[in-house]
DNA sequence: ATTGGCACTCGATGTAAAAGAGTGCTAATA
DNA sequence: TATTAGCACTCTTTTACATCGAGTGCCAAT
């Protein structure tokens, strides 16, 4: 569809804006990417394209900008093209490892890493896979009739959650219980010994048992749904980009933040398949930050599966954005 | 110092600048305020208002705006008057009851409301007191050398934290380790059983004691640093605010938030007495805050003390913020 | 098919005038 | 002596208008 040159000069305006900010003119793209053109040329490719719906004009007068399908050509060449590795990760995974022991404050530390060298929003995100095991699950009784259910992954995500069980189980009889479920539960994953371990209960605390459906509501929230959890960093950051001068766009952004649940979305719908992901524009399930683009690099070991990402404005540095992404990410599983 | 009608002066053009956001002019305070003066007369006052720190013009066609020290008058003359309960925080307590199992959970989620209801950004803080006595600690062994300690408080407030120790300590030897433990620890303070603990441990250990080192610095780190567990929300909803349009400001409040050690700093010094505390500009330990005010309202019972707070411009709505913060944690008392 | 030339468009920038809000000062007033 | 009306003055905001310049679209020449 696209001739040789056409597509040069897209790649070209998407090029120059996303290294400069502004609509690109004939004249700029003519000198410094296509030599062998004249502006004029250039001029008439840029109008036939902008009808394609490659590029458009914010006015009359002023440059052209890329279009998200622009942005899309554009990824999708950075993508077929072997990408080195980002400079400086090293360093910073050193910090990383001197620091920090669990998942939770690695992520949490790498999110807002993310965020500070890039000027974009950072987001790391990890979640167990269906099929992960069980290490060990255990109850505390907090006082009350509150009980902390803490559920150890094989892979080391942990999980706690408060439940209510009556005050007259004491801690003892919880230890017990706690061991027999080990027993039928450690080593293996939860959709294989859910059956066993409520018939286990059933039967075991029968007196009790009604009180005990929420545990097992609990543990099935837990362990089926395996819901990300979710890091975010380095949001102050890009209000020093032009692109976020907008409060509107600000607002989107702050709010997608705070919403668990729209992040969570998002983060899904990326971490779909293996490895890096571009969502450009509308691509993205949120509303909102149509005007955004969101990277991620997935992928799965032990039992879980982690995605970092990074959330920046439509003209985003994809390519060093990819490059920072899968260094990362490569970098952190080494340790893990 | 004051003459009584200086005072009505000030306290209305405070009151003005809260409610319509703009400079207060001689004109509109007679109008308002003081109808059995004219314009002139208020204009005498407030050149003389002005001369002693309570006023100033951002230009000299302007009308007069509070100074930090206006502010002060303002809150202290609040302070002093009784303050009714804020509607509707009722309801909003019913959610919170109904869905939220655990003070993280609820702290969580009040920091959310708080700002959402307000506009400004809401804080919630809670940290063991220095006398609350150890419930229960318990090892998890997540595999490998790392272990989860979870440090239970009475009252409900739990800490874990990732540790090493030898691979071949065995989840049994860790129960017992944790047993003795909380034969000795169980229903004391931290400072009446370190010693104890600490020599227990080395007694029980000798072999491997060089290893627990670690465990037992972050019981320290825990139970007698005593940092708060922080929560915000609502950051999105200050965009909206006009004291917010600048981006500087915007950068100074976004970063506080990101920077846990700052926003400590804040709570920590608000929560020095019981009670409501408003912290005005400058008063506040964190720089670039400078033209925000702080509201805290802070209590103890049940070895914890929580911290309620909203961070919002200088003009912000003290009243209302004071007797919000007031009932909500007086509301979440009865349940906890 | 490409290019140079040129008229045209439209935002950005700058300047000047007018409008408006509010003050400070002075002289009159109670 | 404290208050007030009146008025000149200051400074921002708004509006209008001219200018500039980047960049386009189109046409005729190559």
């Amino acid at each position: 569809m696209l001739t040789e040159r056409q597509l040069e000069v897209v790649l070209a305006v998407v090029y120059e804006y996303i290294e400069c900010g502004e609509p690109a003119g004939s004249r700029t793209i003519a000198k410094k990417y296509l030599r062998g053109c004249s502006p004029a040329t250039i001029r008439n490719e840029m109008s036939d394209l902008e009808e394609m719906g490659y590029l458009y004009q914010p006015h009359t007068s002023a440059g052209r900008l890329p279009t998200p399908m622009a942005y899309r050509l554009y990824v999708d060449a950075i993508m077929q093209r072997r990408r080195n590795p980002h400079p400086g990760v090293n360093g910073w995974l050193d910090d990383i490892r001197d620091q920090r022991r669990d998942m939770e404050s690695v992520l949490a530390y790498a999110s807002q890493l993310l965020g500070k060298v890039t000027s974009y929003v950072g987001v790391a995100a990890i979640a167990p896979l269906e099929d992960v095991a069980i290490h060990r699950i255990d109850f505390l009784r907090l006082g009350g009739e509150t009980v902390l259910m803490v559920i150890v992954l094989n892979g080391g995500l942990v999980h706690s959650r408060t439940i209510l069980l009556p005050a007259d189980i004491s801690q003892d009889m919880l230890d017990n219980i706690s061991r027999s479920i080990n027993t039928i539960a450690s080593g293996n994953p939860w959709g294989q010994v859910r059956e066993v371990i409520y018939s286990y209960l059933v039967q075991e605390l029968e007196q009790i048992f009604h009180s005990c459906r929420e545990a097992i509501d609990q543990m099935d929230l837990i362990l089926s749904s395996r819901k990300y959890r979710l890091f975010t960093g380095g949001a102050r950051y890009i209000l020093a980009l032009p692109d976020f001068q907008d409060m509107g766009k600000l607002k989107a952004i702050l709010s997608l933040l705070e919403e668990e649940k729209n992040l969570a979305a998002i983060v899904e719908k990326c971490s779909q398949k293996e490895g890096v992901r571009v969502t450009i524009g509308d691509e993205n399930p949120v509303p909102g930050i149509s005007s955004c683009s969101v990277v991620t690099v997935a992928s799965s070991t032990k039992g879980q599966r982690a995605v970092l990402g990074l959330i920046g404005p439509m003209r985003m540095d994809y390519e060093r954005s990819i490059a920072l992404l899968e260094t990362m990410l490569k970098g952190l599983y080494e340790d893990f």
